[in-house]
DNA sequence: GTACCCCATGCGAATAGTTGCATCTGCATT
DNA sequence: AATGCAGATGCAACTATTCGCATGGGGTAC
């Protein structure tokens, strides 16, 4: 919870509106250290909050708000849903994704620092590559088209 | 038209099946220097043959199949739809995509290319990294900001 | 504590893309 | 030229996500 006051303090001297659903959808992400879908989100809720609901519409403008406001990631694994995290600094990642065995290996930050550092220097672009999906053939499944 | 048959006897010899529906889409493509849509591929069918017209989860699944193949990238741009263009050795590229301003920026291929390589030694992965997409904020954008 | 304004929410309809299933067709074989 | 079958197509239903619009409610100012 400590880390909770802080998000919203952080939102709020934005002056960014912290309404109920809001601060539902940042303690369920918060509680979890997995990627959550939207759906998976919303079934966290009521879960937890059986007589509560959230309009999924809702769910999508607010994980859009988080990631416009850089605190959460919006990863595409290769499935056909979105995956949306908190972007603490601990754990923070990015993900290989097999399109053959839809395998996921998950790779550390420091692999794509190069990259954001030339980015940066070239172009002026400051590229947000937290939590972002590189697809491809992992090992394994390159072995067995041999 | 001198491409269009390497592609088709590429994938012959690969024991594809080649419908009237698959060299409709390749045509397009292949007609094509810039990223299409599936919609806009449907409409450019039309277009051409004004007669013919091609069901839109044929369009899709043409598009997937020539993707595995590694004949046609599939990049999302931003946009609400994903769009789709020739992997030929020539005019390769990468996105970089402004948050703000949705301007794209094309960065040569050898940008990634120690990436690629360190993703291969380290994990055996192989990376599949043209006409891909990194989000962020451009030069000017950020300028605006301040 | 009330009023006000702007923005967030809920609802329903729209969009891009996928999937199940029955039918059709490339193309290899004869 | 006819046959057979794996795999491709069309159609319609479905999923994930977005959008428009009317209503509701944070939070600031009085």
């Amino acid at each position: 919870m400590e880390e909770f006051t802080d998000l919203v303090e952080q939102l709020r001297r934005r002056g960014e509106r912290l309404t109920p659903q809001r601060r539902l959808v940042l303690e369920i992400l918060q509680n979890s250290d997995q990627h959550l879908s939207a759906e998976a989100i919303a079934r966290a809720i009521v879960l937890r909050y059986p007589n509560l609901q959230i309009d999924q519409a809702t769910i999508y403008r607010i994980l859009k708000w988080l990631h416009q406001h850089d605190l959460v990631s919006e990863t595409s694994l290769g499935g056909n849903h979105m995956v949306y995290s908190l972007l603490s600094a601990h754990h923070n990642h990015h993900h290989l994704v097999c399109d053959q065995c839809h395998t996921v290996i998950e790779v550390e930050p420091e692999l794509l620092a190069p990259v954001a550092a030339a980015l940066q220097e070239r172009y002026g672009f400051q590229a947000r590559l937290a939590h972002i999906s590189l697809f491809g053939t992992c090992a394994a499944c390159r072995l067995q088209e041999a």
